[in-house]
DNA sequence: ATACAATGTTAGGTTACACTAACTAATATT
DNA sequence: AATATTAGTTAGTGTAACCTAACATTGTAT
């Protein structure tokens, strides 16, 4: 299983979030979460339903599959970490680290993110 | 100024880490050294070049310019903060440190940086 | 029930970046 | 000097993302 690209962990991180705030996910929700447009999130939300990360078909509702629901937690996991390391630990302010920690996320490793949890454990 | 691509940082640093390594850097170090095919780093080189973000003329050799070179160190001084962070910090261990340092320098903004060298600092 | 607004899709285009295969130039060996 | 090896280039492909413009569907309001 070759893992995700950066853009479909941040569908899944999205559609992820939306799914908590508001139930019902819809096309026009992510695009507006991912600064897309339309036709962007049309063509990634097929791809995924094919890898079968999401259940998705046509004018219809989207939702994580259990398998995609894993990812993105692991997703958001990360970004959440990552952020609160930025902002709480580091002082940058919010906006930037939320920005920085959207682009480093993606790179974070499993084994690093761990280390970095048991660090910021170990702080309080 | 739009900003760098994640793959002009890449050729940038790896230039500017065999320039202090051998002196000369020619097309195929560039390719060994970031794991790509000749023929990318003959357009990369052709478009770095184009940005004034280095010289190089057909057949000869890749030097950076001024310009090129403090973006080259920029990027060069991130990654390095990162992976003492991942490595001496965290205790990650160096080979993993180093994929993951490769990987977030390049959503690093200079703020958070610069915020994360002040927080090493203070530490020892 | 029709018609409109909002949402979604399709088709086709663009850019960035990598690749392979085939060719060319430069360098080294005999 | 002739040829073989190494390095570099060119041309053409592929894939991942995104976009705009045009069309289709759905749901709502009269």
């Amino acid at each position: 299983m070759g893992s995700l690209t950066k853009s479909f962990e941040d569908y899944l991180e999205a559609i992820y979030l939306l799914e908590q705030e508001k139930g019902a996910v819809r096309v026009k929700d992510v695009a507006k979460s991912l600064g897309v447009k339309l036709p962007s999130v049309t063509e990634a939300v097929r791809k995924m339903s094919k890898a079968r990360l999401i259940e998705f078909e046509r004018y219809g509702l989207i939702k994580l599959t259990g398998h995609g629901k894993i990812f993105a937690k692991e997703v958001y996991k990360k970004h959440k970490t990552l952020f609160n390391f930025l902002h709480k630990i580091l002082g940058v302010n919010k906006s930037i680290a939320l920005k920085d920690a959207c682009e480093m996320e993606h790179g974070l490793s499993n084994i690093t993110l761990n280390k970095l949890r048991q660090f910021m454990n170990k702080r309080r």
